[in-house]
DNA sequence: CTGAAAGCGCTTACAG
DNA sequence: CTGAAAGCGCTTACAG
C-alpha cells in the first residue's frame, strides 16, 4: 500500500529469527518461547509491521473479510439499511474482520454472482430484502458460507438472524387498543416476505386474543417506503379508521406526514405505530415503533458467520424486539 | 470460497496454453492472437473460472479494492452518509473495483490507522466529516492515494470532490427573499467545517446582494443532527424569523417537525430551506432544499483515485448542486 | 504471439 | 521450541 512495506521477512531478519516464527508470534498460534513471542510482537509494533492481507489469504485460505449483500436502493432510501450495515460493519471489525460491501443497484444477476464469487470473502451477510436469493442459495450450495439478516423466504434454507415480528406485532396492536384505538389499520409490507408476513399475523392474533372482528379492508398492502405510506392515507381516511400499525418507520413516517398534512390529528384521531427504531423515528412526532436490536443482530451475525467457517452448523435466531412509544400512540383515554 | 476453485492453470490445461497466456487472454493484455483470445474466454466462462483476487493482488499489486471511510454512527443517523456511500459503491463497482467499508465507530486513533493500512486497498475515499483527518494524511503521506468526498479542512492538503457550497446557499436564501421572507435565520453546521462554512458564508453573501443588513443573532450554529434542529425552534420563535436556511436536511426536518409540533405554519408562518436532498426530504411535507449530486460525486471520487493510482495528479472539484423547491418554502406573495 | 520461471508475502506441514 | 521449504494463485519481465 505504501512505497516498501515492511514484510514479514524484514521483521523476521530484524529480529533474528525465521519468518514461520515471527508469523507464528504475531498470530498468537503456539510453539514460540514467550520471550521471543514478546520480542517479535515488540520489534513489529516499534517498525510498523502490518501483515497483508491478501497473502495471509492465500496462504491460509482466510481473507478476514465478510461480504455484506444489501439492495441498492435500500442504502439509500431506508435507514433500515443503513442501520444494519452499520451494524454488521461494527460487530465484524470488532471480530478482526473487514466488511466488503456488494449493492446490488439492479444489476445482472450473473454479475452479482460472478461479483460475489469475486469478492474472495470468507462468508457473506445478506439481507433478506435483497434481489440475489436464488444466486446466494446457489454460493450456498457450491460451499460459501451464508448467513440472513431477516427472515429469507421458506424456500430458502440458510440460517438467519431476525428480530421478533408475530409478538411484537400482537404487542404495537395491543398497544393501541390500549389507547382507545377501535378501528386499527395495519399497513404491511409485501406478504411473501416473511418478516413482513409476521407483523400481519401478530395484528391479526391481536383481533383474535382481544375477541374483535377483522376486517380484510383493513388490511392495506405496501412495499415498506414512505411514498406507499403517504399513498395509504386516502385509504385509511375513507376507512374511518382511528388506528394504523404500519411494518416499519418509514410507512409510518409517510402515513403521520400525510395526515397532519391534511389536518387530521396524530394521535387525537388517528394513532400510528411503526416498525424499526431507526433514529429518522425519533424527531418530532416522535414514532411509537418497535425498535430491532441492531447491534445484537449484526453481532450474532457476524457470529454465526464465523461459526460456521468452524465447521459448525448454527441455528436460526429471533431477537426480541422492544416496543418504544413515543408521541404518535398516546392520547387521552376515553 | 468454494471447495476446490478453479484456478488460472486449469483454465490453462483445458485450453492447452500457458498460464501466462491465459491470463494475458483474460485481462484484455496484449500479445495474444485473436482466435486464442477467444476461446480462453469462452472455455473461462463455461468452466466458471474465476480470477482469485488475492493472487491478483500479490502479484501485480493492486487489490481493486477501494477503501471507503465515514463515521460510523453518520451512517446510522445521516441519510447523506448512506447516500453518499452508495453512490461511491456503485461508481466504484463499475469501475471494476470493490468497497471495503470502513466504520471509525469511536474507535481509537491507532487502530483505525492499522485498519486502513491492513486494509490492503488501493487507494482511500475518505468523507470529509470522518474524524480520523489526520491519521489520514498521515497514510497519504505515506503513499496511499486518498480523495476526499465533501471539503475537508484547509490544513488537509489532499484533493476532494464536493458539491457547491456557497452559490447552492445564496440560491437558497434568495430563493426565501423571492417568497416575501424578511427576517431569515441561518442553522449552520459546525463552521469549522468548510462546507459548513461555505453555506453560511452565502447565507451573508445573499444579504449584501440584496443590500439588507445582517443580524449576528440570525446565525445559530447547530451540529447537522435533527436534534439540532428541534432544538433550534425555541430560539428561532423568539428571534421572530420568518425563514430559515440550515445547512442540511436533518436539520431542516427538525426544525419543521418542531414548529409543526409547536402549531407554527410552515411555510406560512416560517419557510425553511435544508440542504443534501436525500430522500428524507421527499416525504410531506417535501422539503425545499439543495440536492447534491451524490451519484456524480461518488464517479469523480472514484475516477479520481483511480487517476491518480495512474499516477496522475487530479485538482479537486465542485459540482453543480441544484435548489429544489417542495412545500417548505413556497408560500402566497404578500 | 507464446511459454518457462521467478516472485508477490504469507502459512503450514515436516523435520529436527 | 525453531527453521528450511513448499505452496497458495496469480502477473510479469525475459527469452524465444
Amino acid at each position: 500500500m505504501t512505497d516498501r512495506p515492511t514484510t514479514l521477512a524484514d521483521l523476521a531478519r530484524v529480529c533474528g529469527v525465521s519468518s514461520a516464527t515471527a508469523s507464528r508470534a504475531i498470530n498468537g498460534k503456539p510453539g514460540v518461547r514467550p520471550e521471543v513471542r514478546e520480542r517479535v510482537r515488540r520489534v513489529a509494533e516499534s517498525i510498523g509491521f502490518v501483515p497483508n492481507r491478501s497473502a495471509q489469504h492465500l496462504a491460509s485460505g482466510r481473507s478476514s473479510l465478510i461480504g455484506v449483500v444489501f439492495p441498492s436502493d435500500g442504502l439509500r432510501s431506508d435507514p433500515y439499511a443503513a442501520a444494519m450495515i452499520d451494524a454488521i460493519g461494527r460487530a465484524a471489525a470488532k471480530a478482526g474482520f473487514g466488511t466488503l460491501l456488494h449493492l446490488e443497484a439492479g444489476a445482472p444477476p450473473e454479475q452479482v454472482f460472478a461479483m460475489l464469487q469475486r469478492s474472495g470473502s470468507d462468508g457473506l451477510i445478506v439481507s433478506a430484502l435483497a434481489a440475489s436469493a436464488m444466486w446466494i442459495s446457489e454460493l450456498a450450495a457450491a460451499g460459501v458460507p451464508v448467513v440472513y439478516v431477516g427472515r429469507p423466504s421458506p424456500d430458502v434454507d440458510l440460517p438467519f438472524v431476525t428480530a421478533e415480528s408475530f409478538s411484537a406485532s400482537i404487542r404495537a396492536t395491543e398497544h393501541l387498543f390500549e389507547q382507545g384505538c377501535r378501528t386499527v389499520a395495519c399497513l404491511t409490507g409485501p406478504l411473501d416476505r416473511p418478516d413482513a408476513r409476521d407483523r400481519y399475523d401478530g395484528f391479526v392474533e391481536a383481533h383474535r386474543l382481544a375477541g374483535l372482528p377483522i376486517d380484510d379492508s383493513l388490511v392495506v398492502v405496501g412495499d415498506f417506503t414512505a411514498a406507499a405510506g403517504v399513498a395509504a392515507v386516502e385509504e385509511l381516511l375513507r376507512l374511518g379508521v382511528d388506528g394504523v400499525v404500519a411494518a416499519n418507520d418509514l410507512m409510518a413516517r409517510g402515513v403521520v406526514s400525510g395526515l397532519v398534512q391534511r389536518g387530521v390529528a396524530v394521535p387525537g384521531e388517528i394513532a400510528v405505530v411503526g416498525y424499526d427504531g431507526t433514529v429518522g423515528a425519533e424527531f418530532p412526532p416522535v414514532l411509537t415503533t418497535v425498535r430491532q436490536p441492531f447491534d445484537a443482530i449484526g453481532e450474532r451475525a457476524v457470529a454465526m458467520l464465523i461459526a460456521i467457517l468452524d465447521g459448525e452448523a448454527p441455528g436460526s435466531e429471533v431477537l426480541a424486539a422492544e416496543l418504544v412509544v413515543g408521541d404518535t400512540s398516546v392520547r387521552a383515554r376515553r
